[in-house]
DNA sequence: CCGCCTCGAGTTCT
DNA sequence: CTCGAGGCGG
């Protein structure tokens, strides 16, 4: 007899799977992660595998995917396309290469691994050496006949080059480039519609368009993987990996990344390789597949249920998640901005557990229709900065609210300000404390006057205490006092009295070294708003010291390339108030040095150039890197455009080696940036 | 007035 | 990294 708890679950299992097959496969609007999905998937294998009297042939595992739309023609696939077993890490693909040695009476056997593509499947079917149709894979069975959508990719051929079997089915991934998928988006933007949430998406959005013009308006690629069937075909290959060149030969695009490896140890490091490396492809990859080289053992290995025992897919850990959104917070930036972020219920994202999202502002939350209680999908843009993509509507009760700004600061409760067409509100009271904490924070940071060991524990714990009202301030403070405060945070933490001493005393020789700090650092240092580290440089500059900054018209600081009216403004006003004055009065009595060192002229081989840098650097620091090439008279920043000259690319270079590329920039090793440097007279 | 390009400001986690 | 917004050229 069927255990009854088991009998529940593995129902609960297949409503829930059935209707996530329907959401990614007929709807294309997913609302758990792959990851998600397949650990339901992988649940429900297990339970039937242990009681397999509840199998039944509608089961999710006896099937492998969801049925078509009724808008486009159905086509069948005489040799259904099948799905693939996953493995999540190392023993499991080791537990697959043992299961498939046993099967094979214990012969050695070459594997093809292929990286696999988050697109589209495909099967398009040629009849001579022309493209007679093309479909979806559907539920493998039965897919949509796609044929006037495929014929506008162009990396598929229309006419076969050379001999080909008279009728023959390719199989092949359809996929958006990731900057195609931003291009389209950009687009989608400027017009008002929905954004896509991801490549796939928009992938799949696009084949499955009922008009072919817009399809043949999207960047859509294919990589053709596998050979279905074929007819009258003499002297086929032997091997998956022959049928990959012999379809690399009739003209199709095969990934160039696919390799042939003898042991599952050398399988086993691709895979982990590409988990590493998997953000540098200019596509979007979900795992390694790996499939047995063979064609005579694949066909002696056979198919289970709708799994091939010959192949298996390796999955990268998920980049998306989703989770409930428990609340919003609100933080008070340093200019009084109000900016919410989001409190997450923690979640496990590509290995790492978020927390807190960016949230921007009030307008950003109600376009992408978040409230509180949803649960949201979250990813790592970039793969590293958390952001909520979106809220999953259909997972709704009811009880969630929608966000509002207060009316007065969560900190001060001053009443908000909200300018007319700003994103951002703001509380206008320069005395909350928030905005004092912010200040203080800013001025001690790197960048600005770099004072090390002062953190945010011990600002808070300043200004607290009322030992510090304003920025000068801090160049009053005695070891003394210092002391006295590092002491009672120690008493927390547990540590020594001699620690406690060390730390005042690096506490006060930093803030010492820090009056000699560069006028530009200093100008940067006030926060004085759009006042960043690139404009207190042209300031700097320009005026010299901060008495003629202090004493110049609106009209004398437009006069400087790249400040116009709004930045003028903002920079007389602040020298216009009474309380600014009298903290730069404080500074310069406390011995801040407040004029511009004299500078050397400047070398200037590398005139005119633009440089960008990205990855991990061995010999310089990113900041470094810029800072040298500027003393050389070039310029760095940190976007590429068409008037960026190199982009330095060391370890674990992100989108923008991709981006500079397209745009043909010239992209150098730190080997060959060094050897720039060299020829441009800089002693190594 | 629009479409670049740059800069500023705020951000997460280890 | 992302978004907003300022500056500026066409």
């Amino acid at each position: 007899m069927a255990d009854p708890v088991a009998r529940d679950r593995v129902e609960w299992l297949r409503e829930q799977i059935n209707y996530h097959n329907y959401r990614y496969h007929v709807l294309d609007s997913p609302e758990i992660s792959d990851a998600q999905f397949d650990a339901l998937m992988q649940e429900l294998r297990t339970l039937e595998a242990q009681h397999p009297e509840l199998v039944t042939p509608e089961s999710p595992t006896q099937r492998v995917g969801a049925a078509p739309v009724e808008a486009f023609g159905v086509i069948d696939h005489p040799v259904p396309l099948l799905s693939l077993g996953n493995v999540f890490n190392r023993e499991e693909l080791l537990a697959w290469h043992r299961r498939v040695t046993g099967l094979l009476d214990g012969r050695a056997f070459d594997m093809v691994c292929e990286l696999k593509m988050d697109g589209l499947a495909v099967a398009l079917v040629y009849e001579g050496g022309r493209l007679a149709t093309g479909a979806t894979r559907g539920d493998g069975y039965h897919g949509e006949e796609i044929t006037q959508n495929l014929r506008t990719i162009k990396s598929i051929p229309l006419v076969i080059q050379g001999a080909a079997p008279r009728r023959f089915e390719v199989r092949g991934e359809v996929f958006l480039t990731k900057a195609g998928f931003e291009q389209l988006n950009q687009e989608r933007a400027r017009q008002g519609l929905p954004l896509y949430a991801n490549p796939r998406n928009s992938g799949a959005g696009s084949v499955r368009q009922l008009d072919p013009r817009i399809t043949a308006a999207r960047p859509l690629d294919i990589f053709v993987y596998a050979l279905g069937w074929a007819e009258d075909g003499a002297g086929m290959p032997a091997t998956h990996w022959e049928t990959l060149g012999f379809l690399k030969d009739l003209g199709f695009r095969v990934n160039p990344l696919s390799v042939r490896l003898g042991s599952i140890e050398e399988v086993a490091s691709f895979c982990e390789e590409w988990v590493e490396r998997r953000h540098t492809l200019p596509y979007e990859a979900d795992g390694v597949v790996v499939k047995v080289d063979n064609l005579g053992y694949q066909q002696q290995l056979g198919v289970v249920g709708r799994e091939p025992r010959w192949a298996v897919a390796y999955k990268f850990p998920a980049i998306q998640g989703t989770t409930r959104l428990l609340d919003i917070g609100i933080n008070v930036g340093r200019t009084g901005s109000l900016n919410p972020y989001a409190i997450l219920k923690p979640v496990q994202v590509s290995g790492v557990t978020i927390r807190h999202a960016a949230l921007h502002n009030e307008e950003d939350i109600l376009r992408k229709d978040i409230r509180i209680g949803d649960v949201v999908i979250v990813q790592r843009a970039g793969e590293v900065i958390p952001e909520v993509v979106g809220p999953v509507v259909s997972r709704r009760t009811g009880q969630e609210r929608e966000f509002r700004l207060p009316e007065g600061c969560p900190v001060c409760e001053t009443p908000i300000l909200r300018p007319a067409g700003e994103a951002m509100a703001r509380c206008p009271n320069r005395a909350c404390p928030a905005q004092g904490l912010e200040l203080l924070k800013h001025f001690v940071s790197r960048g600005a006057m770099d004072i090390e060991g002062m953190g945010q524990a011990l600002c808070a714990a300043l200004l607290e205490r009322g030992l510090v009202k304003d920025v000068a301030d801090i160049y009053y403070l005695t070891a003394e006092q210092l002391e006295a405060l590092v002491m009672g945070q120690n008493k927390r933490t547990g540590n020594d009295i001699a620690v406690g001493q060390k730390r005042a005393g690096n506490a006060i020789s930093a803030i010492e070294q820090s009056k000699a700090r560069p006028l530009a650092s200093i100008l940067f240092a006030l926060g004085i708003r759009h006042v960043g580290g690139e404009t207190a440089e042209l300031l700097a500059q320009r005026f010299g010291s901060l008495a003629a900054l202090a004493a110049a018209s609106e009209a004398d600081l437009m006069q400087v390339e790249g400040i116009g009216p709004k930045v003028a403004a903002s920079i007389a006003a602040y020298f216009s108030d009474e309380e600014n004055l009298r903290i730069v009065e404080k500074l310069r009595q406390a011995g801040v040095a407040l004029e511009a060192a004299p500078t050397a002229p400047r070398a200037t081989p590398l005139q005119g150039l633009e440089f960008v840098f990205t990855g991990r650097l061995e010999r310089f620091t990113r900041t470094g890197a810029e800072s040298l090439v500027k003393e050389l008279g070039a310029n760095a920043s940190s976007n590429v455009t068409r008037k960026t000259s190199y982009v330095v690319a060391g370890e674990e270079p992100g989108s923008k080696a991709d981006r500079a590329r397209q745009l043909g920039a010239k992209v150098l090793s730190e080997e060959e940036f060094l050897h720039l440097l060299e020829e441009a007279g800089v002693k190594g």
